[in-house]
DNA sequence: GCTTGAGCTAAAGTTAGCTTTAGGAATTAT
DNA sequence: ATAATTCCTAAAGCTAACTTTAGCTCAAGC
């Protein structure tokens, strides 16, 4: 019962590498939204491959889910998304994330700043200002950009 | 009991802006270990406001407490940390700040070839290379790009 | 000397982003 | 027609980085 334009759960997860509870989980964050079967299972479209390739490369950039959620919002929700479609919103991303660049080479400079007086000293340090980089507010864990970037060990 | 170059816990958590719960937990996470004093109240010295100011800096840039200690780990464990001790972990961390900087930069610019022929596909794209920016920390086997292959059925 | 604020510990709760488990039901393969 | 997969849901578990709560002790001010 797998129509020509529709895709199992497990075919969607073997196409992009997923987790099947993976993108269980992104169902419930409103990520994908899959029609349901007679039988109850979950069909998607081609076109969510896509989506969800989109939503991992995303995140790779260190977009949380709400974040990804909210730029996935401005595809059309009314008919498959174009490549044109997906180049726009691709192009918003790329903006925010030359910015994302850009203040994290902000800080960097200011830490050089500080490497000359080796103060890191909260009255005087540059590093302190709480505009620097979008500061991740509340409890949880709290990252932006990978942890280990490139460990010395390798 | 309050002497010269001793502090309690509350001022420590002042003149740093943490919240005390979370100097607490940083001590069981190793990133600082003070005294006691008779009464079992913590005793930290003042160059702790320093420390954990470094700490403070290295998680704005998205480092985690485990390579926190790490790199905290290269100053000298016999004696109170000099200017100079401070400056030469500054600029270990600049070297792998450089990276990450870098590698985000190459992953925006692999995005803009995407954006030319809004693919986002996992059979063509660029940008499903392994070894773009470390892969998400976090739970479990998460076949992230890279992990664990995409599988070879293509 | 008593009250009040600061500290202490251990344990449980929180958020993000998932995975694992348990116990069935639907599909597919033989 | 079975057997073997795959899928389903709900709930619990896990990591990181903390906070909150509960119940008690210590220290400081009047």
């Amino acid at each position: 019962m797998q129509r020509r334009n529709e895709i199992s759960i497990g075919t969607l997860a073997n196409r992009t590498g997923l987790a099947v509870s993976a993108i269980r989980y992104y169902e419930t964050q409103g990520l994908v939204a899959p029609e349901r079967n007679a039988g109850g299972q979950r069909r998607f479209l081609r076109s969510d491959i896509r989506r969800l390739s989109f939503v991992m490369i995303a995140q790779k950039f260190g977009f949380t889910l709400d974040r990804i959620r909210e730029v996935l919002g401005r595809l059309p929700q009314n008919r498959t998304p174009t490549a044109k479609d997906w180049r726009l919103i691709s192009q918003d991303f790329r903006a925010e994330l030359d910015e994302q660049i850009e203040a994290l080479t902000r800080l960097r400079d200011k830490l050089d700043g500080c490497i000359g007086c080796g103060c890191l000293s909260l009255d005087r340090c540059a590093l302190y200002n709480p505009d620097d980089v979008a500061s991740n507010k509340g409890t949880g864990p709290r990252y932006l950009l990978g942890d280990e970037a490139v460990r010395p060990e390798g």
